[in-house]
RNA sequence: CGGAAUGUAGCCUAGUGGCUAAGGCGCCUGCUUUGGGAGCAGGAUAUCGGAGGUUCGAGUCCUCUCAUUCCGACCA
């Protein structure tokens, strides 16, 4: 490709609304262009790196036995109304009618669409296990996407679905994908780390996230460096501290103005957020049995040093949903926001994490607007429906397996693997005739890796001051000849044209910087684009006997007699490439 | 969906009620130049996000609205 006709350009400073680093150089390199929140038109450029990447998909999906389908993007609702997401998803999922009036989605997943096809052509145990995939486009309305690629609207997915008879059989096609999406990150250069992210109700049922830590990811990671645990945030499990024990003393109304939050309360007091109470209002929405779902009024009390883990609570109920209670409810049990706690409270099941529970003395809200109480006792001054774990845990805590210092991380989520279960198949009547000709529900699997944001995180991984780093296996070209124009000789320009079809001819993917620009023009977007290797053509190099050759991101360059540039090229791709696949090892499964 | 900020040419910015909206980058033409974002000359590009209002006069003040970004809620 020659440089002076691919479609797009650099700029020299990136857009004001351009934050993250990789939304930056992208927009900076002419890779994407942003159209609204959340939508990007893919360039050139970026569009061969994402084929690139699609590339390693295909081959490690291959790898596993997957077998390519594709599934559209607009979809009838029916499916989605069969397997309840229809009911229970917000606006998040765009709903529509066609022509006919019939209600359509757009896919936010394929979960159904999946299980829609595999009710029709699974038959038989003989058909099983299966393993399909695709890599299609999700239209999520996100309320607030960011980062550039990070977070977006509408992105394509890598999904796939194992389909099995056993929970055996979807263990090992967990398995088999936990190693496999290890052999893509590391493939595309990109370091992950995989942690536990949901144990979730209903037993069995496991998922996996892989991370990419980076500050400017969303999700939190806890881990421990001294015997390596890590866990989501979400379910992450910690050793409590020591609860604070002393006589109890009486209950005393004090007069707190302007203290809503935790922070306003201890400052005001001068005491420790460790003894006070944080009251937490939420409405769970519980299945009673299959026709019927309640919802709760839920009152959750920590320490007021501590976060509530919404997982946890979430368990804890065994709601199937939970969400921040609006204002009018909490006043209609008879809480205050901002002076809430238990007592006076009438109609709410109250949730007291064990720590608070054993915690003596604590200042909570008087539920009145401007007071709080203090000496609350939990059991003396109010009564706990349920006292059980439901705080975050947060670095600093202590480790449960081996009591060192947890710490905290945050991340992107490049990928999850789910161990779906039986949740889609029953709802949606997948079934297989057993040996005994029985039907049973087909056991499923759910595996996802969002391309774009996959090539953000590598970005985020691989940059300096001056631009991008591609790992050579994912670069949108292999090498870039930079020519220098030479007004005394045409021997620049012939040899740079030269090495330009040689290059071609031998297979490798190469950009042409024939562009009439300054050299340190050139340089400059050299290093914005960020292809591995340069080739520089110019009387100074010649004179030397060659044409100079570098690395991105190494300070070393070297002469190349021009008729060794093409060798020297291959020999450097092979071993750029060898690097990558050193990475690619076998990995330990952790549950 | 809550809180905040910002909208002036393709990009970055100036413009603090008063003349024809200014500069840099980029773009076009010509000449010159070619090893880390060259120089000179000429040129094109803005309904100052939109609507309404206040005013003799609005890019500037007010109201509404739209969009984008950031923080939070949310995230199958």
């Amino acid at each position: 490709m020659r440089f002076s006709q691919i479609f797009g350009h650099t700029l020299k400073e990136a857009p004001s609304d351009a934050q993250a680093v990789s939304h930056q150089y992208l927009i900076r390199g002419g890779y994407i262009h942003q159209v609204a929140a959340g939508l990007f038109s893919y360039l050139p450029l970026a569009r061969r790196v994402l084929n690139k990447i699609e590339g390693i998909l295909h081959e490690e999906m291959a790898m596993i036995g997957a077998q390519e389908i594709t599934m559209p993007v607009v979809l009838p609702a029916d499916m989605w109304q069969d397997s309840g997401r229809w009911y229970t998803i917000g606006s998040e999922m765009t709903k529509f009618h066609d022509r006919k009036d019939h209600d359509m989605v757009l896919a936010m997943t394929h979960e159904e669409a999946l299980c829609d096809l595999a009710a029709k052509y699974i038959r038989s145990h003989k058909e099983l296990p299966q393993l399909v995939y695709h890599i299609q486009t999700k239209w999520r309305d996100d309320a607030r996407p960011r980062a550039g690629l990070i977070r977006v609207r509408e992105f394509k997915m890598k999904d796939s679905y194992s389909l099995d008879t056993s929970w055996e059989g979807l263990d090992k096609q967990y398995r088999a994908h936990y190693q496999s999406y290890f052999n893509i990150f590391n493939r595309c250069g990109l370091d992950v780390l995989a942690v536990k992210s949901d144990t979730g109700m209903m037993g069995g049922k496991i998922a996996h996230e892989f991370m990419y830590l980076t500050p400017i990811g969303e999700d939190t990671i806890i881990y421990c460096d001294s015997c390596g645990y890590n866990s989501n945030r979400q379910v992450a499990e910690f050793e409590k501290p020591e609860a604070v024990k002393e006589d109890l003393k009486d209950v005393e109304k004090i007069e707190t103005p302007d203290c809503k939050t935790i922070d306003d309360l201890a400052k005001f007091l001068d005491v420790p957020e460790s003894r006070t109470a944080k009251a937490v209002f939420m409405v769970a929405t519980i299945q009673e049995d299959n026709e019927t779902e309640v919802e709760k009024f839920v009152l959750a009390i920590l320490r007021g040093d501590m976060d509530l883990n919404e997982t946890k609570l979430a368990n804890a109920v065994k709601a199937k949903d939970l969400r921040p209670a609006h204002e009018d409810e909490i006043k209609a049990v008879g809480a205050v926001p901002g002076y809430g706690s238990p007592v006076g409270v009438k109609g709410a099941y109250v949730v007291v994490d064990d720590l608070a529970a054993e915690s003596t003395n604590l200042v909570g809200g008087a539920n009145e607007a401007g007071f709080h109480l203090l000496n609350l006792n939990c059991g003396r001054d109010f009564k706990a429906d349920l006292v059980i774990d439901i705080a975050a845990a947060e670095a600093g805590y202590k480790c449960v397996n081996c009591g060192a210092e947890l710490k905290a991380e945050k991340a992107v989520e490049v990928g999850n693997i789910f161990k779906l279960g039986t949740r889609y198949s029953e709802a949606m009547n997948v079934t297989y005739q057993d040996e005994n000709g029985k039907l049973q529900p087909v056991i499923m699997g759910s595996y996802g890796i969002g391309v774009g944001r996959l090539l953000s995180c590598v970005v985020e991984q691989h940059n300096d001051e001056y631009g991008i780093k591609w790992p050579i296996s994912i670069a949108p070209f292999q090498v870039e000849i930079v020519l220098l124009h030479d007004k005394k000789g045409t021997e620049a320009q012939e040899v740079a044209e030269s090495l330009y079809e040689d290059f071609k001819a031998a297979g490798i993917e190469v950009l042409f910087d024939d562009r009439k620009e300054s050299p340190g023009f050139k340089f400059n977007d050299a290093d914005l684009i960020g292809i591995p290797l340069r080739l520089t053509v110019g009387r100074r190099a010649l004179d030397k006997g060659g044409v100079e050759f570098k690395v991105r991101g190494e300070k070393d360059n070297e002469i190349v007699p021009v008729d060794e540039a093409v060798d020297k090229i291959k020999t450097e791709i092979q071993r750029l490439e060898k690097e990558l696949r050193d990475r690619v090892q076998k990995v330990e499964y952790k549950d």
